[in-house]
DNA sequence: TGTATGATCGCCT
DNA sequence: GGCGATCATACAG
C-alpha cells in the first residue's frame, strides 16, 4: 500500500511511478500501463485558471480521486498528486486488467482484453466509476492503489501527452515499455 | 441566458 | 484518417 507522502509529490514523478502500480475499484481494475502528469503551472491541468467548483479537489489534499465528466459522455479518472501548497493530479489512461475481468467485459459489452481498459474512458466505464467517485480517499472503501511488488522490473517510456490542445510537447505522458494495453503507442 | 469547448470513443470510409 | 454523439463546465454579455 502507497503511503500519502508517495502521492506529495510532483504530479509527472507520482505519474511515472504509478506505471506497474495496480489499481483496485471495490475489487475490480488491473495494473496502470500508461498515466499521466499535471501540474498547476500547467495550462493543459484543469487547475492552471485557478479554483472552480469542478476542481476544488485538486487543491485539497494529496491521494484522492478527481474524477471529471468529459465530451458529453465520458468519464476521466485522476489521483491528486502535488507537493504542499500546490494542485496537480495524475490522470489513468489505461490498465492491463487483472482482477475482475468477467464483469469489466460485461460493463464494456465486449470480450476483447485490450479494449477493456485501454483508454481513461474506457477504463472508467470498466471499472464503473463515474462522477459519484469524485473526492474520495484511496484508503477507506471502494478504491485502491497497490504498489508494484518489490523486485518488479519496470521499464517506462515517456512521450508526449495524449488529446490536449495546450503544453502538447511536454513529455509528461508515462507507459509501460512493451504494453499491449496502451490507448496508443509510444514513439 | 447564451455559447464554445473539450485530458474521448467507436463507427464510417 | 474523419466525424458525430452529447452535455457539464466555464466564461462572456
Amino acid at each position: 500500500m502507497l503511503s500519502v507522502d508517495f502521492y506529495r509529490r510532483d504530479a509527472t514523478e507520482v505519474a511515472h511511478d504509478l506505471v506497474g502500480a495496480t489499481l483496485l475499484c471495490d475489487g475490480v481494475g488491473g495494473v496502470i500501463v500508461e498515466a499521466e502528469g499535471y501540474r498547476c503551472d500547467d495550462p493543459a491541468c484543469h487547475a492552471y485558471r485557478g479554483m472552480t467548483p469542478r476542481n476544488r479537489v485538486l487543491f485539497g489534499p494529496p491521494g484522492r480521486t478527481y474524477v471529471y465528466f468529459s465530451y458529453g459522455m465520458h468519464n476521466l479518472l485522476n489521483v491528486v498528486a502535488e507537493p504542499d501548497g500546490q494542485a496537480g493530479a495524475v490522470l489513468i489512461r489505461a490498465l492491463e486488467p487483472t482482477h475482475g475481468v468477467e464483469l469489466m467485459q460485461e460493463r464494456r459489452c465486449m470480450d476483447d482484453l485490450r479494449n477493456l481498459c485501454s483508454g481513461p474512458a474506457k477504463l472508467t466505464q470498466a471499472l464503473g466509476i463515474d462522477l459519484n467517485d469524485n473526492d474520495r480517499s484511496l484508503w477507506n472503501g471502494r478504491f485502491e492503489i497497490r504498489a508494484p511488488s518489490n523486485g518488479d522490473d519496470v521499464e517506462v517510456l515517456v512521450g508526449p501527452r495524449v488529446g490536449i490542445s495546450a503544453a502538447k510537447e511536454w513529455p509528461w505522458r508515462f507507459c509501460l515499455s512493451g504494453s499491449s494495453y496502451l490507448s496508443r503507442p509510444i514513439r
